[in-house]
RNA sequence: GGGCGGUUAGCUCAGUUGGUAGAGCACCUGCUUUACACGCAGGGGGUCGGCGGUUCGAGCCCGUCACCGCCCACCA
C-alpha cells in the first residue's frame, strides 16, 4: 500500500510470473492473485504525518473521519502499485485482485478470530508488551528488531534493612528503579544466603523490597544482585509472577514518567529521566559506578523508536497449539521449502513458539470482533443484538489477516469453485524475512481453517543487495528503483537480468545482467528480422522426421535439449541457469554458428530451411516467453504461424526424439576446426579479407568449415606453410612469418608444459593402479592429443 | 550467547556424486562480413581466504583459524 514497486517486489514477480506463464501456456488452470494488505501501522502513520502537515490531529476528526481519509489514501496508491505490477508483465488475474479489507476478507477475519477464541486460542491478558511509542501501540515479537547500543552501566547501592550492609544492583536503566519492587540473587549464591527473606531499601523512593532467591540471577555477572521491576523489563516481569510481586508502571504509553514515578520526575521523557535519576543518586552517595555498556536494545521495526515494555491489557492467540500441525507439514515435506536451510529455520522458530499479541492501539484496520456491555462479553461475526454493546477499539495485527490470505482470497467461508480449484496453491515465493511473519502462520491457518496445507512449495529467493554490498533502503538512500530500470532497459532486460543474477545466497545488484537482458532481447529481434524478412512461408509446416542438412539436424537437437533443460530448471527454482541457457542457446549456438552456417541457403530461399527456421523461431520465442513476455510477444506478431497470442501459446515439451548425440559430436567438432582455422589466421597476422589457399579437399569435413574459417580448399601452389586442423595451408600474401614463428613458439611451450604434466602422472605408479581404468585412460587419450598437436605445431 | 551463509579471474557470480577451474561484464588485438557495434572474430588473466589432514588425486570431504554478512536470543 505504500503504492511503491521496489526491487524485492520486481524480483519476486520476475520468479512468479516466469513460473505462472511456463505453467499457463503448458495447458494448466492457473491463477495468480495480485493483493494488497492494508499495512496497519505504515498506512496510518503515513496518513496521520500528511494530516499533520495540515495541521489536523487525527483525534480532532475522529475514528471515522480519519479512517475515511485513509481509505481515500488506499485508492489512489493501491491504483499505482496494480500499474507497476503491469508495466513490469506480471501476469496476475487483475480482475481477483483483494485486498485484506474487502468485506468479504473481513467476515473471514472475524470468523477466524472467533473460532479461535471458542477454541480458547485467544485471550485477553494484562501481559508484557512491547510497546512502541512512535506508534502507540503494542507490536509482536516479530516486529521488534535489536541493535547493539552503548549505554551507561549504573551501580547502585540499595541498603540491607536493619544492617549497615548494601547490596549493590547493575542497571541500564536506573529511571525504572522506582517501580522496582524486589532484589533477587541466586538460590545458590552463598554471599546472599543469609540475605534471603530479609528486605533493603530503594533509595530515593524508601519502599521495602524483598530480598528474593530466583534461578534467573547469574552469579556471575556483577555482584550477582538483580533490581526486579515487574511493569518495565521482560525478565522481571517473569520473576514477578512467580514470586507474586507487585507490578508498579512508571513509564507511560506516551513514553512519559508517570505520577508513580513520584513528583521529582513525572512528566519527563525517559531519557531526561535517566539523567535526573541518575543525578539524584550521585546526590545521595548511592551510586558506585558507572561504566559503558554495548548491549542489545529492541527497536520497533515500524517506527525505528526504541521499544518500552510495559505490561498491558493486550489480545494474545496462543500458538503451541497451532504449530503442531504446521511443523509436521514442513517435516514431513508437504509444504517443502527450497533451498532446504530455511526448512530448519522454520522447525526451530516454530518448535519455540510464544503467544502472539495480536492486538494494536490503531484506527485503521480490522477491528476486533468483540463486544462489551458491562461486565458482559459478546465474541462473533457481528454485533450482537440488543443495545447498549460497545465494541473493542483496538484492531488486528495486519499479519493476523495476512495469514488467512490463501485461503479468504478464494471465498473462504463460503464454498466457492475457486477455493476447490485452487486450493491448496501450488507455490509461494517470498523473502526470507517474511518466513515467520507470513508463511509459517499461512500454514497453520490454512490447516486449522482450511483443511489443509495452504502450498506444497515455498521457494525463499535471496537478497538483492545494492551495487556496493549494503542493503538496498530507502533510508540508506541504496534503493534501486526497478521503474527506472525499466524506463531505461526495458521490463524484459530487468527481468532476465534480476532472475540471472539471483542466487541462493545474496547477490550485489548487477547492472551487468540486466544489459545482457537487453542485449538478448535486442538479439532475438534482429535474429527473428533475419529470419522472418527472408523466409516464405512454406506450404508444409511440418518438420520431416530426419531433415537432410546436417546443421538442421544439429540446430533441431540443440533446441529440445536447451527446452529440456530450461523447462527442468525452472521446475526447480533455478532461475538463473534457465537464464543462462537461454543466452547461451540465442547467443552461441543459434546465432552465432547456425544462422551463419544456414545464411548462403537463407538467401537461396530453401524451402526445408524455411520450415526448420521458422519452426525453430517459434519453439525460441516460445521458450523466452516466460522470461521475457513482451519482446517475444512483440515477435510473435510478426511470425506466419501466428494464432493468437504467445502468451497462451503452447509452452514447448522437449522433443526427445530429435536429441541426436552424432551430430551434436560432428558439428561440434566441425567447429572446433572452424576455431582452430581461426585462431591460427589471427596468429599469423592474416588480414581478414584474404581467403587463405590450402590444399586437400575437405572430405568428410562440413563445407562451412572451410567458408566460415575463410579458407579455400582445393588449391595448388607449393608446400603448405603449416598444418591446420587438417588442412595445409598454403603460402600466401599477408602470412606473417615473424610473428607466426613466436606465437606458435609460445603455443609449443604451453603444450610441452602440458605433456610433462600428463607424463608425470601416468608415470606415478599409485595413479595408474588405484584410479578408475576409465579416468587413466582418459589421460592416455589427452596424452595422444597433445602428442599429435605438438607434432602438427612442431 | 546460539545458528546459518559467504570468502573462486579486475568486478559480479557459477561450479553437479572429489578426476588438470567456468560465465557475463571489464580489459587487449582485429573487423563499415547485406539480422544485430545492444554486434562479430581472436586473446590475456585465477597458488579457488590461511594452516593442517584424508586420498593415487581436493575449489569440492574432515579439522582449525581469520575476516564479512544474515537470523534467532529474556544476563541486569
Amino acid at each position: 500500500m505504500t503504492g511503491a514497486l521496489h526491487m524485492g517486489h520486481a524480483l519476486n514477480s520476475s520468479m512468479q510470473d516466469a513460473l505462472v506463464r511456463m505453467n499457463r501456456m503448458s495447458g494448466r488452470n492457473t491463477l495468480w492473485v495480485l493483493g494488497t494488505d492494508h499495512a496497519g501501522i505504515a498506512t496510518q502513520s503515513v496518513v496521520e504525518k500528511r494530516l499533520r502537515s495540515e495541521g489536523i490531529d487525527r483525534h480532532e476528526i475522529g475514528r471515522e473521519a480519519f479512517t475515511e481519509r485513509v481509505w481515500q489514501w488506499k485508492a489512489e496508491y493501491a491504483a499505482r502499485i496494480k500499474e507497476q505490477y503491469q508495466r513490469l508483465g506480471a501476469s496476475c488475474d487483475y480482475e481477483r485482485e483483494r485486498f485484506t479489507l474487502d468485506d468479504g476478507y473481513a467476515l473471514a477475519v472475524r470468523k477466524v478470530f472467533t473460532e479461535l477464541f471458542e477454541k480458547g486460542y485467544i485471550y485477553r491478558d494484562n501481559y508484557m508488551v512491547n510497546w512502541d511509542p512512535g506508534s502507540r501501540s503494542a507490536i509482536s515479537d516479530l516486529e521488534v528488531e535489536n541493535r547493539d547500543e552503548t549505554d551507561t552501566l549504573y551501580s547502585v547501592d540499595y541498603p540491607v534493612e536493619g544492617s549497615d550492609r548494601v547490596l549493590t544492583v547493575a542497571t541500564v536503566r536506573p529511571e525504572t528503579m522506582m517501580a522496582d519492587t524486589a532484589v533477587a540473587v541466586n538460590p545458590k549464591d552463598e554471599r546472599y544466603a543469609d540475605l534471603v527473606g530479609e528486605h533493603c531499601i530503594l533509595p530515593l523512593v524508601g519502599r521495602r523490597l524483598p530480598i528474593i532467591a530466583d534461578e534467573h540471577v547469574d552469579i556471575e555477572f556483577g555482584t550477582g544482585a538483580l533490581k526486579i521491576t515487574p511493569g518495565h523489563d521482560v525478565n522481571d516481569f517473569e520473576i514477578g509472577r512467580r514470586h507474586g510481586l507487585e507490578e508498579i508502571s512508571v513509564i507511560g504509553e506516551d513514553g512519559l514518567m508517570t505520577e508513580a514515578a513520584g513528583g521529582r520526575f513525572a512528566g519527563l521523557a525517559v531519557a531526561d529521566a535517566q539523567v535526573a535519576v541518575a543525578e539524584a543518586l550521585r546526590e545521595e552517595g548511592v551510586l558506585s559506578g558507572e561504566e559503558p555498556y554495548e548491549h542489545s536494545v529492541p527497536f520497533s521495526h515500524r517506527s525505528g523508536e526504541r521499544i518500552e515494555p510495559l505490561i498491558s491489557l493486550q489480545w494474545f492467540c496462543r500458538m503451541d497449539e497451532l504449530a503442531g500441525p504446521a511443523i509436521e507439514a514442513v517435516e514431513n515435506d508437504l509444504v517443502n521449502i527450497t533451498p532446504s536451510q530455511w526448512k530448519r529455520v522454520y522447525l526451530d522458530w516454530m518448535r519455540e513458539i510464544r503467544p502472539w499479541c495480536v492486538s494494536r492501539q490503531l484506527w485503521w484496520g480490522h477491528r476486533i470482533p468483540v463486544w462489551y456491555r458491562g461486565d458482559e462479553v459478546h465474541v462473533g461475526e457481528h454485533e450482537p443484538g440488543g443495545e447498549g454493546w460497545v465494541q473493542e477499539e483496538d484492531v488486528l495485527d495486519t499479519w493476523f489477516s495476512s495469514a488467512i490470505w490463501p485461503f479468504a482470497t478464494l471465498g473462504w467461508p463460503e464454498d466457492t469453485p475457486e477455493l476447490r480449484a485452487f486450493y491448496p496453491t501450488d507455490f509461494l515465493t517470498t523473502a526470507r524475512e517474511i518466513l515467520f511473519l507470513w508463511v509459517a502462520r499461512m500454514v497453520m491457518t490454512g490447516i486449522e481453517f482450511a483443511g489443509d496445507i495452504p502450498f506444497d512449495n515455498v521457494y525463499v529467493h535471496s537478497v538483492i543487495q545494492a551495487r556496493d554490498g549494503r542493503r538496498m533502503s530507502k533510508s540508506l538512500g541504496t534503493g534501486i528503483d526497478p521503474l527506472g530500470e525499466i524506463d531505461e532497459h526495458g521490463a524484459d532486460a530487468l527481468r532476465f537480468g534480476l532472475l540471472a543474477m539471483s542466487s541462493t545466497q545474496d547477490v550485489r545488484y548487477s547492472d551487468a545482467k540486466v544489459q545482457q537482458g537487453r542485449d538478448l532481447a535486442n538479439k532475438l529481434w534482429n535474429a527473428s528480422r533475419l529470419v522472418l524478412l527472408n523466409t516464405e512461408e512454406p506450404a508444409d509446416r511440418s518438420l520431416p522426421a530426419e531433415p537432410a542438412a546436417l546443421e538442421d539436424r544439429w540446430i533441431l537437437s540443440r533446441l529440445e535439449n536447451t527446452v529440456d533443460s530450461v523447462a527442468s530448471l525452472l521446475e526447480v527454482y533455478d532461475f538463473a541457469h534457465a537464464a543462462q541457457e537461454i543466452y547461451s542457446f540465442v547467443f552461441s549456438d543459434l546465432c552465432d554458428w547456425y544462422l551463419e552456417i544456414a545464411k548462403p541457403r537463407i538467401y537461396d530461399g530453401d524451402e526445408d530451411l524455411a520450415r526448420v527456421l521458422l519452426h525453430t523461431l517459434e519453439r525460441t520465442l516460445a521458450l523466452v516467453h516466460p522470461v521475457m513476455p513482451f519482446v517475444t510477444e512483440e515477435l510473435w506478431s510478426y511470425h506466419p504461424y501466428r494464432e493468437g497470442h504467445l502468451v497462451v501459446h503452447r509452452f514447448p515439451k522437449a522433443d526427445l526424439s530429435r536429441r541426436d548425440e552424432p551430430v551434436e559430436d560432428e558439428v561440434g567438432s566441425a567447429i572446433a576446426l572452424t576455431r582452430q582455422l581461426r585462431g591460427w589466421r589471427d596468429m599469423a597476422g592474416v588480414p581478414p579479407k584474404i581467403v587463405l589457399a590450402a590444399s586437400g579437399d575437405g572430405s568428410g569435413i562440413p563445407e562451412f568449415v572451410s567458408r566460415l574459417g575463410r579458407v579455400k580448399l582445393g588449391a595448388e601452389g607449393g608446400e603448405p606453410v603449416a598444418t591446420v586442423a587438417g588442412f595445409g595451408i598454403l603460402p600466401s600474401e599477408g602470412l606473417d612469418t615473424e610473428a607466426l614463428t613466436d606465437r606458435l613458439a609460445v603455443r609449443r611451450g604451453k603444450l610441452e608444459g602440458e605433456l610433462r604434466k600428463i607424463e608425470s602422472k601416468l608415470g606415478n605408479q599409485k595413479f595408474v593402479d588405484k584410479a578408475p581404468a576409465e579416468v587413466v585412460a582418459e589421460e592416455r587419450e589427452k596424452l595422444e592429443q597433445v602428442r599429435s598437436e605438438l607434432a602438427e605445431v612442431g
